[in-house]
DNA sequence: AAAATATTTGAACATTCGTTCAAATCATAA
DNA sequence: TTATGATTTGAACGAATGTTCAAATATTTT
């Protein structure tokens, strides 16, 4: 027999799956376990079976987006070449990707880090901050080679990032432009922001 | 007899602050009344002899926050003469100021609009529209004049308030800046971002 | 086939939640 | 003083919370 049309299965991804979608729609503290296993189509305590408690599902979502928010700007850095305003570029385009592709765990990982254990906060917190000095970085490098210039690196740096960072507040698939126009879009801003001048 | 030392008579403003903070560090759903009202030095039916509910506290918090920042804005606007590059400048330092001055307030009424009641969200979701507006005819007038160049106002205009909003998340008081430089800086970058070029 | 393991469940637990209310206290005025 | 109204309280309500667990069901292995 194929597989039932009605529920499939439930695992561990569902489950987790179906706790992003609560917490991405009602926050943390907003979803009960009981309206995470009602999405999931299981009872409450197969959710247990799976996840230790409440916050280990928290846990799993933060920690794996923002382990692979890093992991694509690196990559995009690196397959940018040496220029750093092909860099800046790069790394503004994949991190839009990312916050518009995986719009629901950007947005919970942003927004519910204080809702996260002391130890899994400390964590995501070093993996952002590794995330920060990969921008900060670039702009330093474009400086250095007086290709960028602007007076003041680290608001220029913090600007680029809450910006693209907001991204996951207001994206809507359905909205008037495609993710990657916004990221291009983006790129540009940012490069005026650490005033890249055009040849 | 003057003041007693301890705990002065809680009126409500003290219940409110105390929700603001708790709002502010736990989250609104992440807030008892229970602990609003520790905060607040006062017994749990007390707060609910100034407010008929939880939601309601929230509800007056934002609505305030978000109608005090468009004032502001227009006030600052109406202050800064015709050119559009003073009028950027001012509301994006009106802006920066209240979120850094009302850091709280401001942070929970861009984080818990999805926790207010269907009728108080849209009214704040309504306000905050003309706060996007205003913005918005600031750039739309420098364009027009030339003053200002770039070739996608819509996602500029949504850039500098989002960079602009984000500052709620991360100012501290005791940070290396004074928040009037910060302010200062982001109208700087505002500034690059929508092409204005300095003669 | 039976045995062993992995998955899924419903019912129950102690605790905390938002809210209500009658009674107690305080301040003010007559 | 007594009387009136505003403020503050402790105790209680039913409902919802995160979590546990023994039992039931699938699945895999022998």
């Amino acid at each position: 027999m194929s597989q039932a049309e009605a529920t499939l299965p439930a695992g561990r991804d569902v489950v987790l799956g179906a706790a992003l979608e609560a917490f991405f729609e009602q926050g943390y503290h907003g979803t009960s376990m009981r309206n995470i296993a009602a999405r999931a189509g299981s009872a409450v305590s197969h959710a247990y079976y799976y996840f230790p408690s409440k916050s280990d599902l928290l846990r799993a979502l933060i920690l794996q987006v923002t382990a692979d928010l890093l992991a694509a700007l690196k990559v995009a850095r690196a397959g940018a070449g040496p220029a750093p305003e092909a860099q800046l570029r790069a790394i503004v385009r994949a991190h839009v990707a990312l916050h518009t592709e995986r719009q629901a765990e950007s947005f919970v990982g942003n927004t519910e880090l204080r809702s996260l254990g002391e130890g899994d906060r400390a964590q995501a917190v070093a993996l952002r901050d590794q995330v920060g000095a990969l921008f900060r970085n670039v702009v330093s490098a474009g400086m250095d080679r007086d290709v960028f210039r602007c007076p003041h690196r680290d608001e220029a740096v913090l600007a680029i990032m809450t910006m693209c960072t907001s991204v996951a507040t207001w994206y809507r698939a359905d909205g008037p432009l495609p993710a990657e126009v916004i990221g291009e879009r983006y790129a540009e801003l940012a490069l005026n922001m650490v005033g890249w001048q055009n040849n």
